[in-house]
DNA sequence: ATTGACGGATTGTTCAACAATCCTCCATTC
DNA sequence: GAATGGAGGATTGTTGAACAATCCGTCAAT
């Protein structure tokens, strides 16, 4: 007979799901929706009454919504002036990439210098075929979010939750930056291969190489996205 | 005749200082002095209503000033039961410690990438002076500052504002474990001589020694923080 | 010992109001 | 014509009160 304690622990983990019940958090759902896709653009003014009204919520729940975003670094806030969709400059898009390349390849690094067998290595690998699916089909949408999950998935083989949190944070911060791309829909479809390729790397134990690989990887990827702002 | 925009631009940095006017700013400091120096122990709950009319704010005001903490990790949010002074465990440390690693090895392995001359080298020399000042005269608690603008000096080497401020938000979250030790005045004092000598490698051009023997240092004092853990 | 119900206390959310600040427009001045 | 200065309206910052929703400890019942 099983005890409870089993299962009880595979409960913790949709608990997350089960405290989004706050409003301000909903309402933050909504407006990162709009943000990450496109529809509400960077420099946009969020007004506090105009939102408030739409949708139905009161202006001090609205203004912690704005706090979570803000924190995620989609709205910037400033002071006796309001929120704004944030706008991103090519210095950000550089450090970013700065960042991602200290994240992702020290998660590497971790992992070989561990010793140790890279946990969560299966999440990569279900990024890429999840990202090859749906080229095939082509999803550009889906393959953009593949993309992320796979460097999500690297950054995670670090084994720690706070780099995990800073990635996503990066990622999310990334999306702004995509829209000011000519055709936002195929940008990841030639990172494909390199996905596949370095995962080939990490499962054949060659860390080195799959280091060396991804920043090349982001190297490149900083390169086409810079030169995209040239007028901005 | 000078223009007027190069001091312009130098009044610039203090921008920072006068944002800071919001309630909420200052509320939120307060706070974070009492927890970081110990005043206020991990576990803590903070009442709205009590530190509300404590501090002469209204409820809202200080919500506020608890999301503004929650996001830097100094409190947590459990909802509908309140914020609380955030309790680390040894995971936790072991997490924080992974993720030093990452971002100050990172940031000496990107100036040794870069090729370029190392930029902020001045601040890290200035920490380490700083230092070695206040342990001469027994000023422990200004050993444990010099301490941590020395390593925030080191992750600015990488010339990334992100890298930065993820390092602030990981050595405010120590600041809640160094209270847990015996004595937390000479925690760091050992260290400085492993300051002297990673601040000579750097500026001898060794990154690669300077990178190694910080790894070394990181991992001396995840051990003796997790040791120090055992009960807890 | 576990379960269930009750009541007090705390948080979540909304609303209305006022103070402080910013933005725009316009008149003034040189 | 350009820079300065001020009135006016609009928006944000902050407060206080109120009510609903939830949690916590207690106590009775099985």
């Amino acid at each position: 007979m099983p005890t409870t304690s089993d299962w009880v622990q595979a409960l913790g983990a949709e608990r997350a799901a089960l405290g989004r019940a706050s409003t301000a958090g909903r309402v933050a759902d909504v407006l990162r929706a709009h943000i990450t896709e496109g529809r509400l653009l960077p420099g946009t003014r969020l007004s506090e009454e105009d939102l408030g009204t739409a949708l139905g919520v009161s202006r001090n729940t609205l203004r912690e919504a704005f706090r979570l975003l803000t924190h995620e670094g989609l709205l910037i806030h400033e002071f006796n002036r309001g929120v704004f969709v944030r706008r991103l400059s090519v210095d950000d898009v550089r450090d970013l990439y700065r960042f991602r390349r200290v994240l992702e390849c020290g998660a590497i690094r971790q992992v070989r210098e561990s010793g140790t067998a890279p946990r969560g290595l299966e999440a990569v690998r279900r990024a890429v075929e999840e990202g090859e699916a749906a080229a095939r089909e082509r999803r550009w949408v889906d393959v953009g979010s593949a993309n992320m999950h796979f460097h999500q998935g690297l950054a995670a083989l670090a084994g720690s939750p706070r780099i995990e949190q800073a990635m996503r944070h990066v990622l999310a911060e990334l999306r702004l930056v995509f829209h000011v791309m000519a055709a936002p829909e195929t940008f990841h479809e030639p990172y494909l291969a390199d996905n596949r390729r370095i995962l080939q790397l990490l499962e054949d134990g060659d860390f080195e190489s799959a280091e060396r690989s991804l920043a090349i990887y982001l190297d490149d990827a900083e390169a086409q996205l810079t030169s995209a702002y040239a007028g901005s």
